[in-house]
DNA sequence: TAGGTAGTGGTGAAAAGTGGGGAAGATTAA
DNA sequence: TTAATCTTCCCCACTTTTCACCACTACCTA
């Protein structure tokens, strides 16, 4: 299970450095590819089956299905690490995400989500405000 | 079962004695998170298990749902205790708890509580002025 | 009062993060 | 085809952080 929010930096070759404990989940192979409100997605390579299986299923008919499906597929992008358990970032995700020098690496269960520390911020800025109001609502969902 | 109020005091190292009595229930693992009302969550491993699984069932097409999972799963840190029964808190929930000197442990049955002293007392002051009326409006949930 | 337990603080060794140099391979130009 | 340049990957080294261990003090109990 991936949890946890760590800051690491990326360097000028475009290395950024997995924190120790997820490297074992990912040693076997890595998926990045675009997130939702812009940050990136990092998946093992046993859970990228599972999630790209569900993307291809979507139905192809609906615009909406259609966009989805090109950006997380399209997007996607195999990577491995380095001995020193760091993986090197595609240009085109880097600026998809914003990722400049300091990066947040969370972890969210089934896939570790990449942010730009000053993108990941202002997220949390805005959510934490909102966290009792949203947790009220999802009250409902059965939490 | 989690019951009971401590004040203890968090050293420069961002360590945190746990009070002996919980010791045990924790020993297995533990996992801190940010917690509602701005304090902190703690969990065993095993309660844990339960909670963060229900978090990473949220529809992920919602955003609102996202920005629960993300306050919550990716708030969330592994903790062991020491030979001492202390643990670490990581710098970032320090900062949203606004954990500085004397924390508070408040046991709620499945979970403890961290609070920092200052907001705990604030925090039991407006309840306690109005537990007449939260009282009354519990009575329709039942308690 | 003595012994034990709990809380607190500090020190040193080990591990993790970060940065740079160099070799091997790929690509382009002559 | 060869040479030159660029990119990629691996390895080494430095710095910082983390963790385990040790020691001290206060309080409670017998």
């Amino acid at each position: 299970m991936f949890i946890g929010e760590y800051r690491h930096s990326i360097d000028q070759k475009g290395r950024l450095a997995v924190p120790v404990k997820f490297r074992k989940a990912l040693e076997v192979g890595a998926v990045v590819t675009r997130g939702l409100d812009g940050c990136l997605y990092l998946y093992s390579s046993n859970e990228w089956q599972k999630v790209a299986e569900k993307f291809a299923k979507l139905p192809m008919s609906q615009s909406n299905s259609r966009a989805f499906a090109r950006l997380m597929l399209a997007g996607a992008m195999d990577v491995d690490l380095d001995k020193q358990g760091r993986l090197v970032l595609p240009d085109y995700l880097r600026t998809y995400a914003g990722l400049a020098k300091n990066a947040v690496i969370a972890g969210l269960y089934d896939h570790l989500e990449l942010w730009d520390e000053a993108a990941w911020v202002a997220y949390k800025k805005r959510t934490e405000k909102d966290s009792g109001e949203i947790a009220e609502q999802l009250g409902a969902l059965g939490v």
